[in-house]
DNA sequence: TACATCAAATCATCCGATGACTTGATGTTT
DNA sequence: AAACATCAAGTCATCGGATGATTTGATGTA
């Protein structure tokens, strides 16, 4: 009796990362037909295919029906993610952060009268949230906030952090982490009102510090079960 | 005729990631069985398994043979790590820019002399290093400086960013990139050395600076043509 | 109560068949 | 010769069915 055994899609994701990884296909050529990659692998054509489609997802291959399956890159994405998961809560508010001011840094030059009055919009609609909304509302604001830096890579970036914090903080039933209050909100927009990026950045920081300091005294406190 | 019409497969990993982000499967609860999903969805079940699979991948289901498919989180990594894939190169060298620094300030508070001595040495490296392997030397002193942060967060985000920009250079077949000097390198070790974090910050910045406006006009030069 | 056994539910894997799309070759027309 | 239409081969997309492996809760027994 053996626990844990792998199934055959997954070494067959491992097989086909190890050869893109080794370089093996190179990037922008194309790998063997299924039928070729089954023979070789010795599983059937619908194993090959689960396994392709994990790595088209991750963004290593790119499939094109009728012509073949190209390598597109050999930076791993899945294996990020992961490495994602498993990191502390801590960490992932940490950068959570750094993302947030930096895009507060970035979005300072480039905000308009339009995009500040939205903004302040959002805040308006958060203090008149109900308590079931507020989290939502919130949430709101601090995207838009992330998406006037126009970067989309810090966007989708910032999108998971937010989201996995907010699960991690709800799963673990720690409904006690301060909530910072409209003055501090106040603060970013104004700073990015005036396009003060520096002044911005230091509002942003400002808002999650208490936060960041709550859980790690909270962390010393429980000394371990994180993440 | 019409373009990029989405595939079936894709189509049941939107419904289900919609599902999931819903809330329609609570978290830690259970999906549909296959055939069930297969049946909604007026798919087969080998498409409902090539999409479950690729949540699977991405964190966000988790399958248990005999038992069912289970939601473990409403994080959505695969969206992410797609979403990172299309962003330009501009966006992309940005974040890795921001990591990067932000990785000097935690640094910096942290370092002891042996981290420094070990900085220093890579640095020796690689000036000793062959044109061949200049680009691996460098990148190994810069790795070091995102893990002494001691966010492995960040560390996994770093090495993905820095992996898809190398990448995205080579291929473009544009080396004329600037390499950044010694003595800018020097710099960062001389502030993280003495504890000062903004010194750090400031050092990682005007090292990749040029970098990033040389890549800006040459982005204007060519008008598109970009990722 | 504790344990062994069993059956149902569910996922894992394979196989074969048919359709859709891409691409390069071929042949025709201008 | 160049441009265009046609065609066939190669490849992925999707389906349906069949069988095995694993988990899990029910059942029966000591």
């Amino acid at each position: 009796m053996q626990l844990n055994r792998a199934s055959l899609v997954d070494e067959t994701v491992s097989a086909l990362r190890a050869g893109i990884a080794a370089g093996r296909w190179a990037v922008g050529g194309r790998i063997p037909p299924e039928p070729a990659l089954a023979d070789l692998l010795k599983v059937s054509r619908g194993t090959v295919r689960e396994a392709v489609r994990v790595l088209a997802a991750a963004g290593l291959l790119e499939v094109r029906q009728g012509s073949g399956t190209y390598v597109r890159s050999q930076a791993d994405g899945t294996g990020m993610v992961q490495r994602l998961g498993l990191a502390s809560l801590k960490e992932r508010l940490e950068v959570r952060c750094m993302l947030e001011s930096e895009a507060a840094r970035l979005a300072a030059p480039r905000c308009n009268p339009a995009d500040i009055a939205e903004l302040t919009g959002l805040l308006e609609a958060r203090d008149a949230a109900r308590p079931a909304d507020f989290v939502e509302r919130d949430l709101a604001f601090h995207r838009r906030l992330v998406a006037l830096s126009g970067n989309s890579a810090l966007e989708a970036l910032y999108e998971w952090f937010s989201a996995s914090v907010a699960e991690t903080i709800a799963e673990t039933r720690k409904p006690w982490m301060p909530e910072p209050d409209r003055p501090q909100h106040d603060a970013i927009v104004t700073a990015l009102a005036a396009h003060d990026a520096d002044g911005a950045v230091a509002a942003v920081k400002i808002m999650i510090a208490p936060l960041l300091a709550r859980l790690t005294r909270a962390l010393e406190d429980s000394s371990e079960t994180e993440n």
